[in-house]
DNA sequence: TCCGATTTGTTCGTATGTATG
DNA sequence: GCATACATACGAACAAATCGG
């Protein structure tokens, strides 16, 4: 069965395998092999289009066809099976992460890939475990919050293989500082500071500050908050500062403030939430000891969340990008993607994304410089 | 990318996934198709040449084009050696969803398997994507949450075929009646009949409903509803029930609910709602016309969900199991699992799980009976 | 066994659309 | 903006294999 095209295929394959054409260099264009073979552009299409099957070329448009690289492992044995990514979060149902989830799913189902979810609930452990799975199973791309991002992480070596093995990952919300990792966050530090500057116009002076440090976003909240006391001269007062980690998240707060509260010698004025789940808790203290918001005392909470506006009290907060998160996060491991399949023409430069946040103004604070409430006109 | 050679192949894989073509039978010849699209030859080879490539048909020449075995197809079986369960509702990240999603999530990973995510958007070509994929990949189950469960399903080929290959599936919420399936529900007719009974026994005679009516859920709750007037011998008022589709949520109920507070002639003294995130709506509405919670007016909900608590007005709702009902519809789907490994030995008889639903009693609601508002002791 | 209708396989020609450099 | 190169789509013709009568 010699036939026009099939002559055609093979002394194309020839000349690959002969090393006339390197990976990636640019074979003949159509309509050259037209002339050369005496052939209808149909017929040297079919020729190629075989060996692009056969994963021996591949094309692009208006630039031409080009000899794959088939040094890596890239025979016949996957055939593509579907286009996956994982999502690793620590948790998955609670607070923000829905929305953050949602964000990358839309965006990654309108691509053509499916998602598969991984929760460590905060656990290096299990960190691993889907690290392992993540690796050893074919998936296109990760998307990755660290778990206890503030720590050193027992688990760096597998995140230093899946670069060794050109696996994508992007990490959200924090990373691990020695990876330097593509990443997509909130300035979380300059996030505290606006919280505390804006309460510090507002003439707060003894302002309680509550942050989680196992993860890097506690850690460079607090940083802001203190950065803010230095740059407008307000004397920080340790004792304001509560610090707690993932599993102490449901007492520790609370008792620190009921604590707090009852040493009534250097009232503060004002409290700075971590975020608005921790904020809701402290409510619930406040509530319980009879103290109003924002009359008695003021509150400020962090991500600007649907708790943010659900409460009785509805609470000034910073705002978390979420569901634009996910799918910043989700076009980054597309490019990423994108650019390990064209191999070393790394045209496309991909870069981290760090969100400034803004303070959304609701009715938790008041402002003890002037007589009214007048919160809106201030700044 | 809406090519015709494309729209074709999707036709034919279609018909292959919902079961229309069976291994080895001859679909139709390439002439019929170009009259069946009004496309030339041409079109109908490239689509059908790259489902050949794809391994979904082969072609014999003089024969004609036949749908191909996938049975033993075990191309990458190592690759997807993983466990993996696909998850398909119609929501992800909102509402009780995301509970449901942990619920399930956890005790899976917690048995080995990994989840995937798909999400409907109660849209029905989604819902067919998704279920193509489940099927063209070799997921090992899948817990589905049906799309417009009170429609029928043009999709139900695909159910069928789930069951043709033996890959076992749980439906969630609701069902299609035509397949009883396995499936976890709550009895929502039984939940809809506590609401109105609740309010009933509590004096209220003239009572809105609000039921969201393309899904099953919807029209048990609406039926709940009218049995339990029927039963208390209480005149049902054809215009106190409003029903709305999914698309219609944000606007219509509101509207309606506005138009029957004017007119004045019988007010109403309760509402019911199709769920917390109605009652929600509804509650912006009764705040901006000032009416008063429950003092003026009495309101239900169902599902219990966080929306109930985090109101101003804590919301008297009917209770939904969320986690437990994803981690029982994972139990069963292990169990299916089991039972297919083990063979025709089936032992164990894996059986569908209804959830006889609870109020939960609250805050939104008036005894119109008693003097004071003893709303607990009156049951 | 051969015939003829059907079906897929190969090849030509032509035109327009779209991405790249 | 322009030429180049691949992508999609139409039409036509003949070859080769299959299958029922």
């Amino acid at each position: 069965m010699q036939t026009k095209y099939n002559l055609i295929k093979q002394e194309i394959k020839s000349k690959i395998l002969d090393g006339t054409y390197e990976p990636h260099q640019k074979i003949h264009s159509e309509s050259e092999m037209m002339r050369q073979f005496s052939v209808s552009r149909h017929t040297v299409r079919l020729a190629v289009g075989e060996l692009v099957n056969e994963g021996w070329l591949y094309r692009a448009q208006g630039a031409g066809t080009f000899c794959a690289d088939r040094s890596n492992h890239t025979e016949n044995k996957e055939l593509r099976a579907r286009k996956n990514i994982a999502i690793v979060t620590t948790y998955i149902s609670d607070y923000i992460f829905p929305s953050i989830i949602r964000g990358a799913e839309s965006y990654l189902s309108e691509h053509g890939y499916q998602v598969t979810l991984f929760n460590t609930n905060n656990n290096h452990d299990k960190e691993r475990e889907y690290l392992e799975n993540i690796i050893s199973q074919n998936f296109d791309g990760a998307i990755i919050e660290p778990t206890k991002s503030a720590y050193s992480n027992p688990n760096i070596n597998y995140y230093l293989n899946l670069e060794r093995l050109n696996l994508p990952y992007v990490m959200i919300n924090a990373y691990y500082e020695a990876l330097e990792p593509i990443r997509v966050v909130v300035d979380d530090e300059r996030g505290a500071y606006l919280q505390t500057e804006y309460l510090i116009k507002r003439g707060h002076r003894n302002i309680l500050g509550f942050f989680k440090t196992d993860d890097m976003q506690g850690t460079l909240r607090m940083k802001g908050y203190l950065k803010a006391h230095r740059e407008y001269n307000v004397p920080i007062n340790p004792k304001h500062i509560t610090t707690y980690s993932t599993g102490e998240k449901c007492e520790k707060p609370a008792r620190e403030l009921r604590e707090k509260l009852s040493n009534k010698e250097e009232g503060p004025t004002a409290i700075i939430c971590y975020n608005d789940e921790l904020a809701m808790k402290l409510l619930d203290v406040l509530r319980e000891k009879k103290i109003n918001i924002p009359e008695d005392l003021s509150i400020v909470g962090f991500d600007n969340s649907f708790l943010a506006e659900l409460s009785e009290v509805k609470l000034t907060s910073v705002n978390h990008p979420k569901a634009d998160m996910g799918r910043t996060a989700s076009k980054l491991i597309l490019s990423l993607i994108k650019r390990k399949q064209q191999g070393k023409g790394a045209k496309e430069e991909v870069k981290s994304v760090i969100y400034t946040p803004e303070l959304v103004e609701r009715k938790s604070t008041k402002d003890l410089t002037s007589s009214g409430e007048d919160v809106e006109n201030v700044n």
